[in-house]
DNA sequence: TCGGATTTGTTTATTGGTTGAATTATTTGG
DNA sequence: CCAAATAATTCAACCAATAAACAAATCCGA
């Protein structure tokens, strides 16, 4: 939003520069040539070419055979990104499972392992050590495959500080939980609305800007703008499930009256659907009357239930966004099923590598 | 949030290492050295002094008598940003009255001008006539000063898209109007909440992160992240107004039922202040919740009204925000009075020279 | 079958911009 | 009056992108 306060250097130049061109082939359908990076990108053919050469070095870019030849010319030489870099670990906690997936450079999920358990039943510790279990065998699985872990990430279905502290998260029993290194690799813990919505990012067709909420048994929502998660001042952006809709109404666990999740948490969704899709109607609308997001993404156990939620939230959204008549609202399901938060965990860690390029080569020298 | 999508040039380079010695300047209380913005920005001191002789030429600082002297040592050339450089003119047309004000790079306000009159009995082309003198009269006082108008900027107490079109204003009685050049300089339009934000942004001590609330006829919000603004992405955001407070509540306006504005509009708020504060506290949690924002900002007819409404709003926050206990949410009046958005649409304006000094110095010559 | 047209990718000299070290400038303190 | 200290400038070196020329590999038409 505002310039950064870092001085550029002209190794920031090319920092940026590797990180223009190695996502100009990520969003690529086909198999740019460098010639059409160049158009592409705006940089001239020669240095496309030195910082592809630096890509390919490093193991982040693969040329492959020219695609199907069009009229006269030099064939071009595809890229893409290499599917023996970097991967990215994904963990997730939840209430009744563990799960790990690696995920390679792009975006394909190499390896899942998944353990079904009460967490409720164990304490953060012995969870923990649960999941570093399946940690490591995620992390041998990929180094079988000639995967080199960039990092690991972990979503939790609760409140997470900006360093990685989980304060609270109520469905585990959990408070102020710190994550230790798991399968030897530091972790990033985040909520796992904020993760979700980075995978259904990363999804085909995805729009920059959208609104993730994920009904389970309590409402969280990840809010995307502008191709990037929004935190929030400390991280805690996104407790939708809290927002009030009735002021006198069903008292919540949280102290307050009328929240979100009294009406639309997954036992009220099935008790009643129509008053579940018209809280979370007049949720959602407040979303939009205050941040003006044109795509509503409905995830976790509403995903299953899309059909039958939409037109109460949409007869809400309709009468009750003041813009509804300039640009309607798009409502979709998620894209990713069940397993969105760990996909998003593993997408943040390659994210990470294709944001900053620069620095997985440096520091895999 | 993300990685733009242009290429980075060295001309870049020297554009953003411009804007970071200039804000760096501006930011400082004191007069700076050359040397001491080295030491805050990383850049080497003849770096520095290249960029600095570059901002001197171009009008945009200038060097002063040194500091009282410290020590040892050649006594340093303290730098200040130039008071007779580009300024930025501020326009406002509100129900009842019309004004424009010059501002300079410093941030001092350097002449205004006030029209009152009900611009309801005007048509907007007639509007926008009277407000095209008011423009005339401080464009010339301010080129009598040395001053040169680097651009200017209009708050609207309406929706205005992302191209500058005025789509609708309600109390003003507008309805797809585009403003025109007025004194000779294209007008960049904006929603009055969110040029008071932005204003307010400015104002001393003011936190990169916050809500700012203008309780007008209507109420709208400029929502600040990071040192910036968020538009939303049709520029719609902030309609707090009708966020819903009472779903089966009071008939507003814009068909709905419940809104805000009905609770803690300009005459609910005279005739029932608690009730507006209590509603105000609903919508404010909602928006603490989603968004995680410490700050809430009162400002327009809430600011007079602060410490009445103060405990209501209160007492609300703390029963509906999730993480009212980790961290408390700070409420304060707005520091600038009734002209906040006419000082944000100027400060807007200069706020885009220190932001682009490179652009700035580029067509100046 | 051969040569021009065409497109891709590389090479090379040039340019813009930062860096670091040396140099000059200007003050305080003994 | 000279040494120490701090500020600012000068200059050679370096890094990265650019533009233009060049090499490579294909198509197409005669």
């Amino acid at each position: 939003m505002n310039a950064s306060r870092a001085p550029v250097r002209q190794s920031s130049v090319r920092a940026h520069n590797l990180a223009l061109v190695l996502q100009t082939v990520a969003n690529s359908a086909d198999r740019p040539s460098r010639a059409a990076i160049a158009g592409a990108t705006g940089l001239t053919r020669a240095t496309v070419s030195a910082l592809v050469d630096d890509l390919i070095a490093g193991g982040l870019l693969i040329e492959l055979d020219p695609a199907p030849r069009t009229g006269a010319g030099r064939p071009a030489a595809g890229l893409a990104l290499a599917s023996q870099g970097p991967a990215g670990l994904g963990l997730e906690i939840n209430v009744d499972y563990q799960a790990a997936c690696v995920v390679d450079l792009t975006g394909a999920v190499r390896h899942r392992f998944v353990a079904r358990r009460d967490q409720r039943l164990l304490s953060p510790g012995t969870a923990l050590a649960e999941l570093g279990d399946l940690a490591v065998q995620a992390r041998a699985a990929a180094e079988a495959d000639g995967l080199v872990l960039a990092g690991a990430a972990l979503a939790v279905p609760g409140l997470v500080a900006a360093d990685g502290l989980v304060r609270v998260a109520p469905n585990l029993g959990w408070l102020d939980v710190r994550v230790p290194d798991l399968a030897g690799l530091p972790v990033t813990v985040d909520n796992e609305a904020n993760l979700a919505a980075l995978g259904e990012l990363r999804a085909d067709g995805a729009e920059p800007t959208f609104l993730y909420v994920s009904g389970e048994i309590g409402i969280g929502a990840g809010i995307v703008l502008d191709g990037g998660l929004y935190r929030g001042g400390r991280g805690w952006s996104g407790e939708i499930g809290h927002v009030t809709v009735f002021p006198d109404g069903r008292p919540c666990r949280c102290g307050a009256n009328g929240c979100l999740e009294q009406y639309a948490g997954q036992e009220a969704v099935a008790a009643d659907p129509d008053l579940a899709a018209s809280a979370l109607g007049i949720a959602l609308s407040a979303v939009v009357n205050l941040l003006d997001i044109g795509v509503v993404v409905l995830g976790g156990a509403y995903a299953p239930e899309f059909d039958r939620l939409r037109p109460g939230i949409e007869a809400e959204l309709h009468r009750r966004v003041l813009t509804a008549d300039l640009a309607p609202v798009t409502l979709r399901p998620a894209a990713l099923g069940s397993e969105a938060a760990m996909r998003g965990a593993a997408d943040a860690v390659i994210r990470s590598v294709r944001e900053d390029p620069a620095g997985w080569l440096a520091q895999a020298v």
